[in-house]
DNA sequence: AATGAATGAGTTTTCATTCAT
DNA sequence: GATGAATGAAAACTCATTCAT
């Protein structure tokens, strides 16, 4: 009748991104298929297939699905602070406490970006990176806030974010008991503030 | 009579993993398969199986060749400096460097470390870490030694040695026309100059 | 809703398994492929898997048809008597005939039977002997019979059986015109009557 | 030089017929590859193709050499006896006892037997039956010679031959604790006497 | 909106055989 | 005589996708 989904309609795709997310934690993107993913959402294949362009149209709504849920995650954080260097703070912490507390979508971010690529054979990762990824402009936007307000020294905001970035996503990669999450959030506070005042 | 490979084993066996790195590069390792990389050495897939005992031992065997490449390098130029600042700046350096100099091997290199999986799926970016990672250890032993001489400050090295190296593995997924290596690099020497002095 | 195959998919692996009897008569189980099957059956190969797990699965299907089909039609023979003497003349009539007009179904069961292997390698003649074989629970049955109601003479049941067995399953190899199924019948008879009385 | 065969040559030749016996016994005709054989006698696969015209060429002496062992065996232990009772029992015995001391031969032969098919499709435990086997010949010659000398009383020379040969042939199928090969010999031998005299 | 049946292409792997050395 | 390198065909199986119902 209407143009928009039915509800019916926005559940199962979300019950059939959910399970998605599962496979990939569980199996892998390279081991994932679209049969995997219909056993574990309880559905059938052709189900999938009615409600999903085809298999790259469900991984790119998955990972959408993940990316506004951190997204949204490390935003709402951040805009509880004042100051930039608050925010700085605090956009570092909720991106830590996000790996420890959404394992599962973590894993299944890393798989997708680092897995997928667009039909012309262009790997996710080198696509979505700074110019596009929200994450990096809302880093990069706490930097110059800081930098305006004097509270930061004068750096290349680019540059500074990168590293930043690179070091939060290398400890995504950490994992085993040789790894105290605790003490590296505070000596990487320690370092960046060193970076940036 | 002996054990070891014949020469033409050896050379057939090199010839195929450099097809391997190269299909790794062109279609990534989710489109990866023994055909593409036999139809690109110009081998039968047959071949592959001779040489090789299964796809995932050809790639265990081309990850090794990769990681050696590069351990290599970035080994060379270090055992050059004196001081641990040196060899510090030195790693950093080398690192950019190769991934300039070395773009392929480095995509496949991404692509095997972040898709494959062992038979019991676990990643290989979560068992290839720190602990077991050469790579890891020279930077912390760089790290260690600074401290000792007193060129560094005091500062948890396991924590810092992540941090350097998210910076390096972060800008390795820049690509495009907004990035500046040469810029990036000299603000990450003026940055982990700050964290370590 | 339920958990019974549908009628068409039931009526699917019927058709497969049909199939798979004729080309087992025709090519012999060590040349049967799944695409030989399939061609037979005028499916393609994706449709056997999809309705047997395996190769395996299928052939053990099959078996399971056959060894249905030998028995209900020897079971139904015997019943109609009322002796102990009459259902052995019984079992051995139906057994000879059986051979008969079931040639291509009685070629099919012995190409699984010596040549199926458990995935340990143990000859699928070696496991479904005498203990489980419900043919020779009945043979073994009818001589303990006949020995209770006195009509048969002492002798080892089991022995016996086995002597029987093999009598009737040596004349299946035999083929070509020196063979005479009917004098073979007669003589079988007579001496089986020896044997028991 | 000449043309007969060296004596190196005709080891070898043995060497791989001893291998591809116990490759029989242990994996089945359907799993035996010559990689397989060659690998037990410790020899390249091309040396089994120069020793062999090819893989059916190889399992035909397999079977050649099998066969003759067999009847070498029981013949030698008939030639002892002299009354064509004695001989009659003398082939049962022997025929049994073969089982009990050649175990692997026995399976490398049934296995051989029950998979192998001429190149038109004709299985072998058709071809091979009684015209041409020559076990089969001397059971007939045993009987018909008591015949002559009236030991034995009147019969089908050939049906009676089929199931004394069933008898022996099913009881090889017997294995596991239920079977009792001493009993099963004495009733044979027992039954056997009452269908002759 | 949902299913299960079906296909055909593509996957890895094994095989018998050949041949240069 | 003997090896190891190589091929090409065929094996079993999985997959994304389609379609009638």
């Amino acid at each position: 009748m209407g143009d928009q989904p039915s509800f019916i309609a926005e559940a199962r795709r979300e019950q059939i991104i959910k399970a998605s997310i599962e496979t990939l934690d569980e199996i892998g993107y390279v081991n994932v298929s679209l049969a995997k993913i219909a056993k574990r959402a309880n559905v059938s294949t052709g189900l999938i297939s009615y409600h999903f362009l085809d298999k790259e149209d469900l991984l790119n709504n998955t990972l959408a699905y993940l990316l506004k849920k951190q997204l949204d995650y490390i935003q709402e954080r951040i805009s509880k602070e004042e100051s930039a260097y608050d925010k700085l703070i605090s956009f570092i912490d909720a991106s830590l406490a996000y790996q420890g507390t959404h394992r599962v979508d973590n894993i299944a971010l890393i798989e997708i970006i680092f897995n997928a690529r667009t039909p012309d054979n262009v790997p996710y990762y080198k696509v979505s990176s700074q110019e596009e990824d929200p994450l990096y402009k809302k880093l990069q936007e706490i930097l110059c806030l800081g930098q305006e307000t004097k509270e930061f020294a004068k750096f290349d905001s680019k540059s500074v974010s990168i590293i930043i970035q690179g070091a939060i996503a290398e400890s995504m990669l950490m994992n085993g008991e040789g790894f105290d999450l605790e003490a590296y959030r505070e000596e990487l506070v320690n370092m960046v503030t060193k970076m940036v005042k």
